[in-house]
DNA sequence: GAGATATATCAGCTGCGACTGACACACTCT
DNA sequence: AGAGTGTGTCAGTCGCAGCTGATATATCTC
């Protein structure tokens, strides 16, 4: 294995420049909480509304709407108002923006090869 | 495209179950951290050192060190000691579970099918 | 041996993000 | 028109996660 030991040891190397993690960093934050975590995976079925997720999730829906805003100002879902009542707001997963998400925590996670 | 307007919106669905995201947050919730992730990040070229990283990231050791026990509780890394200089441990990835971990974010952003 | 080095643990502090509550606005229904 | 519904904004509060500083242990170097 890569920790097999050596007769001696490397000296320490204390000049390594961190590696830029923002993207795959921002799309982490977003999924790090309960709430966004599960309106991501309600709306992987389908379109939904504001109350619908906030009765789903337990939670007022002022706050469901600031997760939503947050989803949205990230791209990974979009909003649409139905012609038939327009008080409400159907929320649905960007897809490909989900993949692109996925894409970066892929640079994270995945062997260097 | 799914949010085609129908003649007639449907009835609310306020009986919506939550799904289960537990271990998908737990992994978004590790990496949603600059000095874990980058952690993350500088392991994948190879194993290395508490001090070394805690120089690469600016950061006293004992916060390092407290991150890694966290990354290694969560299996993601391994901890092992060189019989040149047992005062060191340098940690390495868990390719394995990194990929599991990964899976666990694919099942919350991929798509439906 | 003395002093320096490397890691880890823990109590305490602090800043930030999630939640609350009040409010505003637009629309629907009767 | 008036009441009710659905969503969004914003200031304020609060809990918690990350950082600090002190301390402990073990090892290496001289």
């Amino acid at each position: 294995m890569s920790l097999a030991e050596p007769a001696s040891l490397p000296d320490l190397r204390l000049e390594l420049a961190p590696p830029d993690v923002e993207a795959p960093l921002a799309v982490a934050v977003l999924l790090a909480d309960r709430n966004r975590a599960t309106i991501l995976a309600i709306l992987r079925e389908g379109p939904h509304c504001v109350c619908e997720l906030a009765a789903a999730l337990d939670e007022r829906s002022n706050n469901v709407s600031n997760h939503l805003a947050r989803l949205r100002d990230a791209g990974l879902v979009r909003a649409a108002r139905p012609a038939a009542d327009t008080r409400r707001v159907y929320y649905e997963r960007d897809e490909a923006a989900c993949t692109a998400a996925l894409a970066q925590l892929n640079n994270l996670l995945e062997p260097i090869r």
